[in-house]
DNA sequence: CTTGAAACTGTACGTTCGTTCAGTTATATA
DNA sequence: TATATAACTGAACGAACGTACAGTTTCAAG
């Protein structure tokens, strides 16, 4: 039988190399970080953490780590079932937010929330919301609109008038636009820093 | 007077370059890329790249790109002020929401909030929540708590009798751990997704 | 038009790159 | 203990790398 090799070791001097240097090791380096004297060695292990997808191959030959690696927060496998204990360290996968919340990088920007219209739905003033443009938006999407003018964020929605839309607060009614509407992109995710 | 050189073009061109290839690009390949015949040319701009941040040196002299180029989300300067024109384009740099959210790296992990005990301070259920281990909690901070072996998410508070945990739902009460109390960690920021 | 400064070209050099190959070492199973 | 298998070493190769330098082109100010 074969030696083992121990890969979450290697992705833990993998992710300190690139917290380092912001990119990803040549096999020289690769082969000084996990301690072989022969950077022919890395190959094997190497070939395990392509197959694993925690590096790729770029066009040059040249090593790129994914996300699995360069992400920044830790994805624990027990988070969903229960609250993980603060002893509970070691391995697991990282993920990266952005690949997680942004579809199309190039459609989407921020926008900080003035106004409480959205509250009900838990959109806060002082929030942030990532809107995409260019899609259609669905009956219950929640779109940054011009109404006559105006712009606001509420939910969308369709009827055989026409176009209306909705906010999230009992203290504001429904709004149908009467000249002309311009959708300004529909919400994708709201983040809230505390 | 020195001929003007357009970097805008050129953060474009190396943001393309970026989400193809995972990488920064080489002298050659963004000499190639910016449309010179000579890899020497790109000292100028690689300079003032530099100079502006978005890209740094590598210890072994290679160039890598930072969040300005390969965040994916547009920062819109007019953003705070009012909304940006769906046909409002071009530079701006990017930001990324890793850096945006998370300080300590090593020390956040994700959870899946369940249960609508703060949903008052617009956390739903569903809602994915970042949390920081190993700081000391303040008083309001959000926080994840084992009391008396059960996991809960609480606005956290302290007094004369001691440790006591707030939900924000009107249909729970304070709860003062009777027997033992663990912080988890603390909860730096909410994130919805649609 | 003249001129000077910067942008740009083309070439060269030593280093490091990814890859290959022959040979050695280590270890789990028989 | 013997042996097969994979891990590992060390050396070699052409290609691509970052850097340096001398020379040419470009363009705006005078």
């Amino acid at each position: 039988m074969p030696r083992k090799i121990n890969l979450t070791e290697k992705i833990g001097q993998l992710r300190a190399f690139y917290e380092q240097e912001g990119r990803a090791p040549s096999y020289a380096e690769m082969a000084e970080l996990f301690g072989y004297r022969s950077k022919n060695a890395v190959y094997g292990p190497v070939q395990k953490l392509l197959e694993y997808g925690y590096m790729e191959k770029s066009r040059n030959g040249r090593l790129v780590l994914t996300t699995k690696v360069t992400g920044s927060i830790k994805l624990l496998g027990t988070v969903q079932a229960g609250f993980p204990s603060p002893a509970e360290e070691e391995l697991a996968d990282t993920i990266n937010l952005d690949e997680f919340l942004v579809a199309r990088p190039e459609a989407t920007y921020l926008l900080t929330v003035s106004g409480d219209s959205m509250i009900d739905a838990g959109i806060h003033p002082g929030d942030i919301v990532l809107v995409e443009k260019g899609g259609v938006p669905k009956k219950n999407d929640i779109v940054i609109a011009q109404v006559d003018g105006e712009w606001t964020m509420k939910y969308f929605g369709k009827d055989r008038t026409g176009v209306y839309l909705d906010p999230a607060n009992a203290n504001y009614s429904r709004i149908r636009p009467e000249r002309s509407l311009a959708i300004g992109g529909i919400v994708k995710a709201v983040v809230r820093k505390y």
